[in-house]
DNA sequence: ATAATGGTTAAAGTAAACTCTAAGTCAAGT
DNA sequence: ACTTGACTTAGAGTTTACTTTAACCATTAT
């Protein structure tokens, strides 16, 4: 069992986000006595699979949808999976994006690099020059 | 030489989204006599390239920085390749969490279609008893 | 001639995702 | 006894990136 605070530091986000993702009804934690959250090894579980989806970008309105249909068990397993496959298709357009700008930028970097050194040559020469 | 309704078409952003990047200093096009925004091949490029940072999650503050230092000339190149270097870092970070992401969900896919299988299966044999 | 179309501006409004503030409770340490 | 630190709430404020509005001008089509 874990604290808000302690969750907080275990996953790197700020408890003010961790209420906020409850207010959203994206984790609801058990409390104590004392009307505290308490987080379970599986609240952290579900935890990290939602912040891999939001680095992912898929946004928190979606994720709360697929948070609720998991609280509806059984018979939302269809809508979940759509869910899902419609992410996955949302990532593998990201990769494709992605991959071509690095090899975009591979291209800039190796011109810029080129550049440098044929001005480093030229102050070189400039200063032999002197 | 494009008006800023046909840039707007060309590469799939509102007029009014074109307006907000030059006042933000990410593109500024010629005007003609009548003080109409006119966009040179060239612009096209530069706009296409900022869009492909920003689909690739370049914040429009960097975006700004790399179009002032470009304004700026021969001795930002360092800043630049600086700058190019670094997105491509977060480039490569964010493939790494995308293609980690893509394999959870490609076997919470297979085991949620499983479940579908399983429970139609128990649906036929549930029909077939009737 | 007039209405539609496409351009102009400055400025206000919006949506998403936090982030912070204020005012409070509670338990432990000095 | 009192301060420190961690928790609580409701609600206000912030940031980013647009998006819309209002009020206007110029060209083209009917």
């Amino acid at each position: 069992m874990y604290t808000i605070g302690e969750v907080a530091q275990l996953v790197g986000i700020s408890t003010h986000t961790l209420r906020y993702y409850e207010k959203e009804n994206i984790i609801l934690p058990d409390r104590n006595e004392r009307g505290e959250r308490k987080y379970t090894e599986s609240h952290l579980q579900w935890l990290k699979f939602v912040l891999k989806l939001k680095e992912t970008q898929m946004p928190i309105t979606k994720i709360r949808e697929y948070a609720y249909l998991f609280t509806k068990g059984e018979n939302t397993v269809i809508d979940r999976l759509k869910l899902l496959e419609d992410h996955k298709s949302s990532i593998e357009i990201q990769l494709k994006t992605l991959g071509e700008t690095n090899k975009m930028l591979e291209h800039k970097i190796t011109s810029y690099k080129e550049m440098i050194l044929k001005r480093g040559d030229e102050a070189v020469t400039g200063s032999r020059r002197q």
